[in-house]
DNA sequence: ACGCAAACTTGCGTGCACGCACTTTTACTG
DNA sequence: CAGTAAAAGTGCGTGCACGCAAGTTTGCGT
């Protein structure tokens, strides 16, 4: 494709990126999240607090990001890279799962300090958008051009499936939040590993994906 | 249900929330956006500026609320006001539909204005997510409580849906945007108005809930 | 009618996000 | 090997979001 050599500029670029990615985690974990400024990170990455808010919107983005990073394309590549029989709805769950299953220890680390404070549980939970774009593309690609549109609201809605599994699973054991929006029955079921989480809230959109690649091989 | 009485607490409290509404969009609109100051808008409805952020978490939400207010509660209720025979999916539709075409005089005005910068026009799109509590409600009391789970991401999915309809409908037409995810095929349909948009954008969606809704009938 | 507890408002202080204008660095061309 | 244009980094200034710890209002029980 597009690889020429990725040439001074945009290597510099991705090593400040990860700079301040590693910084802001290490950071985190020594002090505690609240005890880590902006103008900290920018300082540990050696760059000014101006260029820090070039890389990323929030003070948050750059500590999730140091968990985060790369997956939406590892996604992206692990869907394209299942042989072209299986079922597109499998094909997705299953290069979900996979990727989110991905526990480095460098993560796991990183991900009980996101649990700890609702700004960061939310910066991590928005990543899930970002798995939108490259899901769409591969999708894209499966679905044939007639299916671009229907593509981009596969991946939207698998990414709000994901998000949904992933707010289910870090939410703290000790909050009484889970019998707030129903009346009456409150029988639901709290359980579940990740990879669990991740494949029901997957399984409804299944017959959605089925559909559209059947309408492609007519 | 539950309406007791409103008792005044909660009655002043609307009263400031739509106080605060409708300083922001007017001002918004006498003197432009930009031009718009939180202090502003908290003294046009006579309570400090930290008030004004105890009811909206930004400048740009009280502008986008005097267009959006009380739409989800209405989905909802449409939703739930059509006839069990009708599949989910066209009464989720159905209504969702009908109450974005509510195009009053003044929302109208204001809808123009949120296209003309984008942080109002990405506030506006969040308020999709708004949407999904009830309607996760209301689908899950026609599933059952066995298909609680599925409701919710149903729910997502299908306001997933509707902020890309709503993305695509609010593009200006002038930026050159279009042609940026497809490598080569770029033969997309721009088209639309916004029903059009809001049924393309969820019927892609409608096998998965025919599926949920079958379940149930078993 | 009284008084207490809970809910709402407010002022203050802090850190943050980001537009703008300017300097420094990188890449490309003759 | 310039010279130049584009891009990244930076300092400054402004408005904003929000925690906290008061003050003030509302609701309710007695």
């Amino acid at each position: 494709m597009t690889t020429p050599p990725p040439g001074l500029r945009e290597r510099k670029k991705q090593a400040t990126r990860e700079a301040l990615r590693e910084a802001a985690l290490r950071l985190a974990v020594e002090r505690g999240p609240d005890q880590v400024r902006v103008e900290d990170i920018a300082e540990a990455a050696g760059v000014s607090p101006r260029t820090y808010n070039n890389y990323f919107a929030s003070r948050e983005q750059a500590i999730v990001a140091a968990v985060t990073s790369g997956r939406e394309a590892r996604i992206a590549t692990a869907v394209a890279a299942r042989p072209a029989g299986v079922r597109l709805a499998d094909a997705v769950t299953e290069a979900v799962v996979e990727q989110y299953t991905n526990t480095g220890e460098h993560e796991q680390q990183a991900l009980l300090l996101i649990t700890t404070r609702t700004a960061l549980r939310d910066a991590f939970l928005d990543t899930t958008a970002d798995i939108e774009p490259p899901l769409t593309a591969v999708i894209a690609e499966r679905l044939g051009d007639t299916g671009a549109h229907t593509a981009r609201v596969l991946a939207a809605s698998a990414a709000a499936a994901v998000r949904i599994a992933l707010e289910g699973w870090l939410r703290p054991a000790g909050n009484p939040e889970a019998a707030e929006s129903f009346g009456a029955g409150g029988l639901v079921v709290p359980s579940g590993s990740l990879p669990d989480r991740l494949r029901a809230a997957l399984a409804p959109l299944a017959p959605a994906f089925d559909a559209a690649e059947r309408r492609t091989q007519l």
